[in-house]
RNA sequence: GGGGGCGUAGUUCAGUUGGUUAGAACGCCGGCCUGUCACGCCGGAGGUCGCGGGUUCGAGUCCCGUCGCUCCCGCCA
């Protein structure tokens, strides 16, 4: 025997007639004593019961898992649900089995107020709501298009190492004990990185995985301790080549999903552009409201703070603010590294008419200013832009997708002072712009690119170096010794030194785009059973302390922590 | 590491200037009901106001601390 014949939400006019074995959840009961209507759901949807009295039909609550026979029958005309998609028909159950029952729940099923550490605590309730049913049915049909894609274009899937050689660069890595090895860790794959530059170097041509990635680090809207990406990597090609790929991956997964696709190809916007104009290198391009610059405008000013800073940028907002919100607006740039933010109307006075002009403020509308240095200009003013544009309710439900490219090739790190990698150590420089020495590093670009959906950084690639010498003097800049190279990345060394073709790849956070593209404001939507922002699992009560002796066969001891119920 | 927000019944919330026995809706329990579909009607149970301390004649409300959740900055090759 089968527990159904059809699924709830199937039901239709076509089977009036037909005396068929539905199953699913009680989603609700309208208990008339003599008749007993139930709303039985899957994930289909819901069709109307209809019970006689009997023994068990009082017994019957929500959630209930219960198989019914019986007959589909055409409502009355006057008893059409418009409202139901199986609203012209109800089933006159003649025998119903009750398969499961259900205590009392914490929560309604798909009652979308309640909060979201309930919601985690008891997932499986949260799951049969409609939300997470779309999720995450959405995110399998969005893998699987991606699949298709790669698959079609000739990619190869490899699998390759979760425990892999720790990184001190980069992000924090989640470390395994290796009990074999007592005082040696793996570290989880932070990406397969340097896995898929082998499997170019090792003939594989086009690979690509969903990978699953792991990176200590605190948790935010878009992003876990771990999370899967679109990993591919390509030999003989160019940045085009790659780009190309990536946009019909994610066309794929647009057509998969059944939604309207972005227009290829997409545009491009250099990192430079987008740091001066948007103060970020993960513009949100769906509205414009663009930073401008009068850093040459006010050089001889005689207002000292625009005078002596070496940069002064501003918004432009389409609103006048009171003292009250533009000091409210001042604490927040505060914290965010602004010395302050000027309003163009307070500071006016001391500005020449030439000077006003060159803001070209119109009327009803504002300019902020930062004057600080360059990067600071930026950034406050990115994170200005997106604040006010959310809360003025600029931002247009709009698609936009852009690629970031032209990124330097190294930065300056502050708390030691060396040169570091802006992207990964791996990354190629610009045609062109090697040898770098004498020239600064700050000056070379890298052959590195990110693609941004409306403000979120989907991920990002590079073609990569392929030249085991240039390679080694990337190494130098950043203040490695010969000896360190060889030892953390020896094994890179030695297969390039040993015929490898030019190649380049890319990486795409799946749970990122699918939230996305479902419309959801953070990847814990997407993720079955996600961390807390803590870190923790609300469902397991994971993480755990281990005891002592199962620490010690991993060859590891945990470190005394504060008892919080002694504070 | 830093800043903001939230925490009251199972859930979502209200709770005035500090003042009697802390309320509502949904859910839950009992009863009635043969055409409902957010069924209806009658009755009922349910509270460590996150936790600890303080101020006060009196604290859900004010103060301090702490825990949890959340958003953001830092961090995220």
């Amino acid at each position: 025997m089968s527990w159904r014949d059809i699924q709830c939400g199937e039901l239709r006019a076509e089977h009036v007639g037909q005396r068929l074995t539905v199953a699913g959840w009680v989603d609700t009961r309208r208990d008339h004593g003599g008749l007993v209507f139930v709303d039985l759901r899957d994930h289909t949807g819901k069709i109307q019961l209809v019970l006689k009295e009997s023994d068990r039909v009082h017994e019957l609550r929500n959630e209930f898992v219960v198989q019914a026979v019986g007959a589909v029958a055409a409502r009355a005309p006057d008893a059409v649900n418009p409202n139901l998609a199986t609203g012209e028909v109800e089933i006159q159950v003649e025998s119903l089995q009750i398969l499961s029952r259900s205590t009392p729940l914490p929560f309604q099923v798909g009652d979308d107020s309640v909060e979201e550490t309930m919601r985690l605590r008891y997932r499986w309730l949260d799951m049969r709501g409609e939300r997470m049913q779309r999720n995450l049915r959405m995110s399998h049909a969005a893998v699987s298009g991606i699949r298709r894609t790669m698959d079609d274009l000739g990619f190869v899937d490899i699998w390759t190492p979760a425990m892999t050689r720790g990184t001190p660069e980069g992000a924090r890595d989640f470390l395994v004990p290796v009990r074999l090895q007592p005082g040696k860790f793996f570290a989880l794959a932070q990406s397969p990185q340097l896995f898929k530059q082998l499997c170019m170097i090792g003939g594989l041509d086009r690979y690509y995985q969903i990978a699953t990635c792991w990176r200590d680090e605190d948790l935010r809207a878009d992003r876990q301790f771990e999370f899967r990406q679109l990993d591919l990597e390509m030999a003989f090609v160019e940045r085009e080549d790659v780009l190309d790929v990536m946009e019909a991956a994610v066309v794929g997964a647009f057509e998969a999903v059944g939604k309207t696709a972005p227009t290829r190809p997409f545009p491009h916007i250099s990192y430079d552009e987008a740091m001066a104009k948007y103060g970020s290198d993960k513009p949100d391009m769906r509205f414009a409201m663009e930073i401008q610059d009068v850093t040459k405008a006010t050089r001889g000013s005689e207002f000292g703070v625009f005078a002596n800073a070496p940069c002064v940028r501003y918004l432009v907002v389409p609103k006048t603010f009171s003292r009250a919100e533009h000091e409210r607006l001042v604490a927040l740039t505060k914290e965010w590294g602004a010395k302050g933010l000027a309003l163009l109307s307070q500071v006016a006075k001391y500005l020449s008419d030439t000077e006003l002009e060159a803001f070209g403020v119109p009327e009803g509308s504002s300019a902020l200013c930062v004057a600080d240095t360059e990067e600071i200009s930026a950034h406050v003013l990115g994170l200005l832009r997106l604040h006010l544009a959310r809360e003025l309710d600029l931002v247009p439900d709009t698609n936009v997708f852009h690629w970031v490219v032209d990124f330097p090739l190294f930065k300056h790190d502050e708390e030691t002072g060396a040169w570091t990698f802006m992207h990964h150590p791996f990354t190629a420089p610009a045609t062109g712009s090697e040898p770098w020495e004498p020239r600064a590093p700050q000056d070379v670009r890298g052959q590195h690119y990110d693609l941004v959906w409306n403000g979120w950084e989907l991920g990002s690639g590079s073609i990569r170096i392929h030249d085991v010498e240039v390679q080694e003097r990337v190494f130098t800049t950043m203040g490695m010794t010969d000896e360190e190279a060889k030892s953390k990345f020896g094994f890179l060394l030695d297969a390039l030194a040993m015929g490898a073709p030019p190649h380049g790849g890319f990486a795409m956070g799946i749970e990122r785009f699918v939230a996305q593209l479902a419309g959801e404001p953070d990847i814990r939507q997407i993720v079955a059973f996600p961390k807390v922002s803590s870190g923790s699992d609300p469902l397991t009560g994971a993480p755990t302390s281990m005891p002592d002796d199962v620490l010690a066969e991993s060859g590891i001891r945990a470190l005394p922590q504060e008892d919080p119920s002694k504070a």
